[in-house]
Order: C-alpha cells, then sequence, then structure tokens
DNA sequence: CCGATTTCTGACCATATGGTCAGGACTATG
DNA sequence: CATAGTCCTGACCATATGGTCAGAAATCGG
C-alpha cells in the first residue's frame, strides 16, 4: 500500500516548482496560495463555477487536491477569494478617473486601463461576468457596498464635468455601463471576437485599433472633442 | 408502492397547465418541449451549464425529471436547444439593419431590437453569453459560419455608409461590438444595473432613457445626425 | 370497445464530486 | 540530533448527478 512513497516523492513533488530557489517558510503558504489562485482563476473562467472542479484546479496548479483543500477549505472560499481579487483590480483601473482634469483625460484614461484589464486578466473579468450573470450570489455584498459608493461618486465628478460645460447632458450611469460593457466585452465575448478575425488573436495594432475606437466613438458621443 | 396513483395524477398531472384547452395530441409533444426549454433557459441562466441540474429543470417545468429525459436525452442536446433558440432570436434582430435606408435607421433600429431582446429574454442573453465565455464548446460551429457570414455581411453594409458620407470611418467591427456588448449588458448585468439602482428594476421610464442613451452617444460617436 | 402508439414515472445505477482524515515528510530552531 | 510546527498526500466517504429502464397510464385509430 505505501511501499514505495520515497520513490514517488522522488517523482513527483519535488521538482514541480522550477523557480524554486529556496525561499523561506513564511512565503511558502502565500506563494503556493498565488498558484492556486491563479489556476482556480482560469478553471473558473473556462467551466464556472458550477462546471469547475476542485480536481481541475488541483491539476492545473500542478498540486494533489488535498492540498489545495489545505490552503483553501472549501470551493467556495478559493471562488470567493478569486472574485475579490478581481474586483480590486477592477477598482483599481479607476484611480485614473480621480485625477483627471476634464473628461477627455478622466474617461480616456479610465477606457485604456480598461481595455488593457480586459487585454491581461481576461480570465478575471470572464469570473467577475459570470458571478454577476449568476445573480453574484457570492459578493452581493460587494456590490452594494463598494460598486455603489463608487458608480454615486463617478456620477457626481460626471456631473460636474456635464455642468462645467465640458461635455453633453448624458446620463452618467449610461455612459458607465457603456464604458463597462464595452471595454470587458473585449475579455468576456474575446472567444468570439478572436472567431470573427479569423480565429486569430487581436494582434497588438488591432488592440491598439479597438482602444482608439472605442474611446474615439464614447468621446464624441458624449461631446469631448479628442 | 403504487397504491395511489390516481390520486397522485389527480394531484398533479390534469391540472398542470391552466391554458389546456384539449389540444390535438400530435401537438403535445411540442407543447412540453417548449415548456422545458423555457425552464432550462432559466436554469442555465441562473446557475450556467454546469451548475444547472436536470431535476431543477424538471422542477422549473414541473416535470417529473425523467419526464424531462423523455423529451431530450441527454443534458447536453437540451442546452443546445436552448442556445440554438437564442441565437435565432438574436439574428432576427439584425433584419432591421438590412431594411434601412442609412445608418441613423438602420443602426438605431438594430439598437431599439437588441435593447429590446435584452429586455424581453434576459435569461437567454445570459446563456449565450456564458457559452460564448467557455470557449462556445457547444455552438463553436454557428459562431464560425452563421455569424462570420452575418457579420461580414454588416461590415460591408456599414462600409458603404462610410464610403457615402453616412458616417465617420470608424472600424465597423469595433461598432459592432460596442453595440453587442451595449445592449446585451442590459441583460447579462442586469442584476449588477439592479443594484445600482436601488435594488429596484429598471422603470419602463428607465428603459426608454438606458435605449436612448445609447442611440444618442453610438450614433453622435460615429458621426450620424438623430 | 380494443389494440397500438405515445406519453409518463418511480426506482434504480454507475460515476463523479466536495470534503475529510490519519499520518507521513519536511523545515526551522535549540 | 531532537522537538515542534508546518506542509503534504493517498485513501476514503457521503452525497448528488446524469442517465436508464421496465412497465403503468393515457391517448388514438379503427
Amino acid at each position: 500500500m505505501h511501499v514505495d512513497h520515497s520513490v514517488k516523492k522522488f517523482l513527483k513533488a519535488p521538482c514541480m516548482k522550477s523557480n524554486a530557489a529556496p525561499i523561506r517558510k513564511q512565503n511558502k503558504r502565500r506563494e503556493n496560495e498565488v498558484i492556486i489562485l491563479k489556476a482556480a482563476e482560469k478553471v473558473f473562467a473556462d467551466l464556472g463555477f458550477g462546471g469547475a472542479t476542485m480536481q481541475l484546479i488541483a491539476d492545473a496548479a500542478g498540486l494533489p487536491k488535498a492540498n489545495v483543500h489545505y490552503y483553501f477549505s472549501t470551493k467556495e472560499s478559493l471562488y470567493r477569494q478569486v472574485v475579490s481579487n478581481i474586483f480590486d483590480v477592477w477598482l483599481q483601473a479607476a484611480d485614473s478617473f480621480e485625477e483627471a482634469a476634464g473628461p477627455a483625460d478622466g474617461i480616456g484614461a479610465y477606457i485604456d486601463a480598461k481595455m488593457e484589464i480586459s487585454r491581461t486578466h481576461p480570465a478575471g473579468s470572464k469570473v467577475w461576468a459570470s458571478e454577476v450573470m449568476h445573480g453574484a450570489p457570492i459578493i452581493q455584498d460587494y456590490l452594494e457596498t463598494t460598486l455603489v459608493e463608487w458608480t454615486n461618486s463617478r456620477v457626481t465628478a460626471i456631473n460636474a464635468w456635464i455642468e462645467a460645460g465640458l461635455m453633453d447632458p448624458i446620463n452618467p450611469r449610461h455612459l458607465l455601463y457603456m464604458i463597462w460593457s464595452t471595454t470587458q466585452h473585449y475579455a468576456d465575448f474575446g472567444h468570439q471576437i478572436q472567431t470573427l478575425n479569423n480565429s486569430a488573436p487581436l494582434s497588438d495594432d488591432q488592440w491598439d485599433a479597438a482602444k482608439a475606437s472605442v474611446k474615439q466613438i464614447i468621446l464624441k458621443g458624449i461631446g469631448v472633442a479628442i
């Protein structure tokens, strides 16, 4: 039954992490958590919460399933952590908004930042979308607190720009929805976009063109000169 | 074990369909298929393919699970049928595009139609989004054939409008992506929008405002007078 | 009214899944 | 080297799920 444990260990355990410079013990936990979170993000994005299995996540992380459960006791706690991380990245993109003098800079930079996230964190965007689409069963509290506050703050900022005559008097919420949906579309529906691009991923130039198109149409659409 | 079958039947079977005028046998199959498809659409939208169970779908349809399997042999075949139906609705919205003289009519009507679908078929939109987000494992063939053709056709039409000087020389594909994402956002992220609307569903007036905002920003953004 | 066809269903099965656990292995420190 | 604390893992379990099936019930055609 447990005859050749040493052999198994030799074959499996020690050589798993290729970049394993001997790191302090304290970091081991964080290190493995990051590996698992990254794997989980991808699996959740590909299969959804229900379709994902702890076994698949463990395989993607290169760890035994029981080891994943050692760091994240339940599938839901792991999922919550993944979604929470995405939410943070998501909100950080809004900094560009705050520091801007007017809508051309603020909204333009925000669109750029969100497009960049769609490009670099497509899996995260999909997990977020999936979560919200299913009624946000796990992170409803985030929506009701942080997102509501954040949105109200942006609405105020946009209204100030409108009153200053810097842009057309549009409904700020619908503008935000348009920015969110359009930018995230390049992540969430990336597969469809790729299929429509002769099944090739968007090139760097195509990404630049996408960014430029989105910015141009939206900014012009709200009466902001580019 | 099977003592009171007649009682069960009395309680359960005969009064299930309220509008059950005695319909011909031929229609029974179609009728139940529709009931099941409608239930499945909602369950798939709420829980994703992986999270949905045949039992939940059966419950939502008011039928025993085995009966659902009588009409749809596998979960995947049922899912495929649901997605396929959505795809049809989805494409029909494009008719408005074809019959238009210029971009103001064509794109405006298309946006209206897509917003209306988001409003009336939110579950379907979510199932579609979920399917595409996960790499379209079931309906990739639809994407590669019908959607590609449809898109190319629209791109040609838009380019003709551009060459005729009826709108700005934007990239038609990115315009289509913007229309798709913005309109479908009101279905796919309806829960988020509702949360940001004091947890109340959009009223009729708010839906009208949403439509108007989307149309205004996009049409103005591409240089089309409203 | 009768046989044939379709519809319906409870009971069942093989499998897969989330999660547990006892104990082994490793690492740091004294 | 010894001890303590952390990390790791194979084996296991209770449960849930997709799917099957024999046969009952209803419906239809004549």
